[in-house]
DNA sequence: GTCTTTTTTTGACAATTGTCAAAAAGCATC
DNA sequence: GATGCTTTTTGACAATTGTCAAAAAAAGAC
């Protein structure tokens, strides 16, 4: 629960009193590789945060996988748009190797907004991080060439490559997995 | 202003004393087709409202224009990443129609919510939906041909086309004009 | 270790898209 | 209306990427 709350402190740093009340109403939960975090057709009702481990979301367009993004620790996790309409989920999240996350309801959330408006600004200015770095996964996939997108990818997260399989990259990249593999073939 | 208050209301409602802490802080603009709100190198300290007109956002990559999306009436705008971290924008801003904008300094906004807890919510709630709005726009350019992508756009705004010179629009869904002008012709 | 299954690579060919150049159409201004 | 200027279209060709099939490599199960 420490590297959460340190997480926490590097965005916006809590009252004692806060602080607690979130300690309060986060749940440790361990879960195996392969497994899934969240299904597409049900509501996700909670927000995680990754401890130890790795993800991906993905969603199923015509029978194929296409992969939105990959999770890592240190980072608070959830299919949004099912956690914010209270809509079934559309996205999957799949554990990519064992791990260790926390969970807190949007219902617990909420309620903590209204007695800590400081936890509703730490969660604001989550948002706007959260927001920026959409944008800036945005922009890369919208790099013309296949080539392009996977030297950004290296260039900016050379440790992928070694946690997850060619064929979730291809799929993130937005390229089939042999085009992946004849980009790499040629360094 | 009315439609300001209007949209806000969508999102919260607000009692009518943050309505008020707001109306004093919102400062009317009006600018001509062709100007600029914000330019590449200069921090963005303004959350606007655009109240009637149309603008996009695009970024230069290798010299060329990527436009990255359309504002048309009622929704909040700025360069997201520039108002968020006060550094210099990566974005430009262009009016594509005279327009008529409210904007909002960060500064001013902020000390709002400090007095206002539901002026933060409100901006919470904001984000949040703003978010899901542009986790679309990442899925929809993922799709693998240009003529989906065409497809789609037109399916969910069909107006666009209207507005927008096609030349942007093919930058936004990241093909040449020469590409989308091939597309178009067969319907 | 061996066997099985999955992932990655390679080859051949087709489809999509980009680039360059020129023509056509549209839009201002006079 | 005629005049420039910009946008859009069309043609020819090259580059990129996808698809299908099969081989090679890697990862798991026993």
């Amino acid at each position: 629960m420490d590297l959460l709350f340190d997480h926490i402190e590097q965005h916006y740093p809590l009252s004692s009193a806060a602080r607690e009340a979130l300690a309060e109403n986060f749940e440790e939960q361990v879960l195996a590789k392969g497994k899934f975090l969240i299904t597409e057709g049900r509501v996700c009702n909670h927000l995680y945060f990754l401890q130890q481990g790795a993800l991906r979301g993905y969603i199923t367009v015509d029978g194929k996988e296409q992969t939105n993004w990959f999770g890592f620790e240190e980072h608070f996790i959830t299919s949004f748009h099912s956690f914010i309409t209270r809509q079934p989920s559309v996205e999957n999240i799949q554990l990519l190797e064992g791990s260790i996350l926390w969970s807190i309801s949007k219902a617990q959330l909420t309620r903590l907004f209204d007695k800590h408006h400081e936890i509703e600004r730490l969660v604001r200015i989550i948002y706007e991080k959260y927001y920026i770095r959409l944008e800036e996964r945005y922009v890369n996939a919208q790099l013309r060439t296949a080539t392009e997108r996977y030297e950004h990818l290296i260039r900016e997260s050379p440790h992928i490559i070694e946690r997850v399989p060619l064929g979730h990259i291809s799929s993130y990249l937005g390229i089939s997995p042999e085009t992946l593999s004849r980009i790499r073939s040629r360094f």
